[in-house]
DNA sequence: CGCTACCTGGGT
DNA sequence: ACCCAGGTAGCG
């Protein structure tokens, strides 16, 4: 559920309505939701913090907060966050809810409990994340063709594996490697390595389209404020196992590439 | 690298 | 009554 769009626009609707607001406090429904430190300590390193901004690394929405600690979150496959009046009751999936002023929780909820969260300094925080080592990001200005060139080289592999690496490139998930792949173009079974110059602008062209596309469109799921996007689930091959191919009207074909669901077409995909 | 575990709701 | 899931860490 969360990809980069549907993480970014979390993000945005963060900075236009948690960021500059005080946090009164934080409670942990769920222990195992807290990374680091101690889910016992956890709450009170918000006593008396104000949110300072918000931005996404890869899949992790960082938070940096008054007084030099950053909040991060990750969504994993199903977490999201929403912004609810403090007198909702929480729903069961709810892990951790942070009370903000003016009578409203920012609150993370996950049905499959996978999302985490963790606070720390800023430098602490990207050690443990290993924020470092994450690749470049897809919808950095910098990235450009010679980027994703110099990513993939290096890299054994199928391509499809190693554009969800986010050690390789940060950003794609498996539904925006697969589109990407096939407005591209190309087969997600190639070794990673033996792209040519000219497939390497197109798929580099085409990640920036199918996340840029998913944002304008505010993602998939529902956004900090319960609304809805507007992207499709399955554009040109996601989950249309079986479907005419967009461009050629070929039935698309359905694999496991490094344990995840692939979708692509093998006429139009080489 | 390839595999498993994590864990619950929804789809088949 | 089964599966299975858009992510990641951790294992061999």
């Amino acid at each position: 559920m969360a990809e980069v769009p549907e993480v970014e626009i979390l993000v945005r609707d963060l900075r236009e309505a948690v960021v500059g607001r005080a946090i009164i406090g934080a409670n942990v429904l769920r222990q195992e939701a807290v990374r680091f430190p101690p889910a016992s300590e956890f709450p009170l390193l918000f006593c008396d913090r104000s949110v300072a901004g918000a931005g996404r690394r890869a899949k992790y929405i960082l938070m940096p907060l008054s007084g030099g600690l950053t909040l991060a979150v990750h969504l994993m496959l199903w977490g999201t966050l929403k912004l609810v009046p403090s007198d909702q009751a929480p729903a069961p999936e709810t892990l951790i809810v942070w009370q903000l002023d003016r009578g409203e929780d920012l609150r993370l909820l996950d049905k499959l409990g996978y999302a985490r969260a963790a606070v720390a300094p800023h430098e602490i925080l990207a050690e443990r994340l290993d924020l470092n080592s994450l690749g470049p990001e897809a919808l950095d200005p910098s990235f450009n063709a010679d980027v994703l060139a110099r990513q993939l080289r290096r890299r054994r592999g199928a391509l499809k594996s190693v554009l969800l690496n986010q050690r390789a490139l940060a950003g794609l998930g498996n539904r925006d490697a697969d589109e990407s792949l096939w407005l591209a173009g190309i087969d997600p079974r190639r070794s990673a390595a033996s792209l040519s110059h000219d497939e390497l602008e197109r798929l580099q062209t085409a990640i920036v389209k199918v996340l840029t596309e998913g944002i304008a469109l505010r993602g998939t799921q529902r956004d900090l404020f319960g609304r809805k996007g507007q992207a499709p689930h399955g554009r040109y091959v996601f989950e249309r196992t079986d479907k005419p191919c967009p461009r050629c009207a070929t039935a698309i074909a359905h694999l496991r590439i490094g344990g995840r669901n692939t979708h692509f077409c093998p006429q139009c995909q080489f």
